[in-house]
This record gives structure tokens, sequence and C-alpha cells, in this order.
DNA sequence: GCAACCATGATTTTCGAAAATTATCGAATT
DNA sequence: AATTCGATAATTTTCGAAAATCATGGTTGC
């Protein structure tokens, strides 16, 4: 793997959790203290998230973290329910045997991880990401599952923080997973789309009282 | 302007008129000859394409020229036509006055170019765009209107070769802009939805009598 | 004859410094 | 006191070369 790989996930993961503060400056003598190389492969990486816009731009003034707002992460939910729900309703149409297995074994990978108390974090969130992928992922549509990356990494930023301020959850969110996962597999396209789409809206009302704390 | 933006945007234009043929490597010693310019702003002109897909990056072996193909082409279409359609509704939805005049002044003008004999073609190809990104400029969702244009660029690669194949047009490309922007001032929203999707199946319709040729 | 292997050349990737640009701060001016 | 101006510092952008990696072609050994 090349440094410039590395270094485009490090800053990606750094910025989704939070280290660095939404508007921050990403100044390339810090960056490259801190991740311990030169400027080239912190461009690269910088440049790719900037196409992604978890990064802002601007010519001859270098990078910043993305501002964080209610109105861009309603923007985000909305656009992600629009390119999700389509895809579910694809992958349901299209998906075969191989792809069936594949969401059982991403839920069933996914309650392991939440059942285990002291769990480590990051393979929870590896794992949450890689159940809703693989719901999608016989769509068939590389644009579709390449806007489903760049939504899910924006959102991750709101949830991220929301859950961890939120405390213990009263939300059945395994239960949730498990709905979803058996209207796909019944292939009962609206109830998967549905209960998808309440997924996120759950999820979503968690993080408006965690942007507006009331 | 940096010469990162300049290289970012002669790439792209060749590349989607198709100066360098699909599948070609994107050598960094041959690019900066041509463009006269060091590896730096190159390269970070590739990665913002790689980014929305007009080219392919292999680790340790350099860029590729995405290839083009029926699949791509469809997927690329099914895609703006969930993206568009939406935009398009939110569009009419909230777009005020000034939007209104904005889509008016954005037809007139293209208008005017199509009638222009020995007109630029480029600036054709501008104007066309700005129509169609004027119809969906008031939906209020910026990821919606990325996507937008991301798909744009996809598909353009596909359009121009088949325009200038097909020859003479027979269809009336003026009316059909016209008619779009006729029920958008109306405020007709199924109408227009309708309307644009027509107009980017018969253009698909064109596009894949020029992929495969008959 | 054929496959494995090494030397060579081509290419990408990375670094460190130079060039270019923007931001900062204090002095001079109104 | 506020503002403009210029010098200095900080930062980004770009270059050119060095390092690392991959592709090629010939050679050796079997």
């Amino acid at each position: 793997m090349t440094l410039a790989e590395k270094a485009y996930i490090s800053l990606r993961k750094d910025i989704v959790e939070g280290c660095f503060a939404p508007e921050s400056p990403l100044r390339l003598a810090d960056l490259s203290e801190r991740y311990g190389m030169g400027f080239s492969p912190l461009r690269e990486a910088l440049n790719r998230l900037h196409a992604e816009r978890l990064v802002t731009a601007e010519s001859l003034r270098g990078f910043r973290v993305s501002a964080r707002s209610l109105a861009e992460f309603e923007d985000a939910l909305h656009a992600r329910l629009l390119v999700e729900t389509e895809a579910l309703r694809l992958s349901i149409a299209k998906g075969n045997d191989a792809w069936e297995a594949s969401v059982v074994a991403a839920l069933y990978a996914l309650r392991q991880q939440t059942k285990r108390q002291g769990g480590d974090v990051d393979e929870l969130k590896t794992r949450h990401h890689a159940f809703h992928r693989a719901l999608l992922a016989a769509c068939g549509s590389d644009w579709l599952l390449d806007f489903f990356e760049r939504l899910y990494a924006a959102t991750e930023r709101y949830r991220i923080p929301a859950l961890l301020a939120a405390g213990p959850q009263k939300r059945d969110i395994d239960a949730e997973h498990g709905a979803i996962a058996d209207a796909v597999l019944a292939r009962d396209t609206e109830a998967a789309v549905a209960l998808l789409g309440d997924h996120y809206l759950r999820t979503a009302a968690l993080i408006r009282d965690g942007i507006k704390p009331g």
C-alpha cells in the first residue's frame, strides 16, 4: 500500500471520528508531523477527501475539515434514502443465493460484535457498515454503490458523536437490522424499503436531538 | 487559478471528448510534456478525476482512462434518472422567481447557440449543461447537485461521440428543452419529470445505436 | 525447448527545497 | 483613532531529483 493510501485512510478515519474539529484548517506541516510523511501523499489524500466532500479546499489557502450543520445532515440523509431505497429494490430484484448468504453472514457478524460487551468499537462500526453495504451489494449499479459509500461516510460524521452522547440505547437496533434482513430474504421489497427508511429516520431523530441538544 | 486546477480542467475535457482512448494509460511523463507542467499538479488532477470515476488508478501502476461500455452507460443513465427526477421535483417545489428567470435565461442562451450555424461547439455544450443544471439548481440539495455533475460528465463521454456519429438530428431537441421548461415554469411537476425522462431516454436510444453500431 | 532468474530500463511514488501566494503585524499617514 | 501600506512570516503550490516498484528481455540451468 502506498503512503498516499495510508494517508487517505488515516485522515478519513480521523475526520469522520471527529479528531479534527469541523472547519479547522488541515495544515500540511502539522499533518506531515502527525502522520510522519511528506507533503505529496498528504495532498493526494486531501484531494480525494475533497472529492468526497469531507474536506473543503480553497485555492492557495489550503484545506479545512468540512463544516457540520443540521441542514447538511438533512441533505445527506435525504439523498441517502433516495439512493439506498433504489439500490435495495434493485438488490432484492437481482440478488442470488450468494448474495442472500452474504446478508445473513454480515448480520450474524454484526450481532456477534454487538453482544461482546467490552468489544472493539471500531470493529463494530466496520461490521455495521458491512451489513448495510451487503444489503445493497447485489444492486448491480456501481454508481449507486459509490454514492452509498460517500453518503455513509458523510452521515457517519454525525452518527458517531450522537451515539456517544446519547448513552445507552432505548432502541433495539439488532431487532431493526434483523427485521430488514428478514424482509430482504423474503424478497418483500416494499417491507424492506419501509423498514430501512424507518431505521434511518430513527437514527436521524436521535442525531437531530444531539445537534441541537435539549 | 493554480496549475492543478488547470490540469484538472484540461484533462477532464480531453477525456470526456475522447482525445485519449478509453483504457489507454495516462503516463505522467507524457502528460507533463502535453500540458507543460510537473508531476505534482498532474497527479492532483488525476486523483480528482479518479474520485469522479473518469480515470482508474492502480497502486504503483498509475492511471488509465476509464473503460467505456454499454453496461456502464446504462448504469449511469439509470442513476441519472433517479437523481435528476428527484432534484427536479425539489427544484419545482422550492424554486422562486429568480430561479424561474434563470431557467428562461439558460433556455434562451442555449437556443441562440443552437441557431448559429457555424457556432462554437464547445459553447453549445457549455450552454446545454447550464440549462440542465439550471433546471435542478433550486433543489436545495448539494449532494444531489454533486451527483448530477458527476453523472453528467460520465454520460457526456458517450453522448458526444454518438452525436457526431449520428449526423443531422431527426429530433427537435430545442422543442424538447422548451417543453421541459414550459412544464417547469407551469410548476407541473409530473409533466416536467416525465418530459425530462423522455428526453434522456431518447438520447440514450441514440447512444445505444452508436455503441453497438448497426 | 522451456521455465526460472537476474539485469536493465521505464514508470510511479515520495521527498525536500524553491517559488509563489496569502496572512500578520507594526509603522506611517490622514 | 482608524486606515492604508509595506515588510516579515507562514503556508501552499510546484518542481526536479532520488527512491521504490514494476515491466522487459536476455541468460542460465535443467
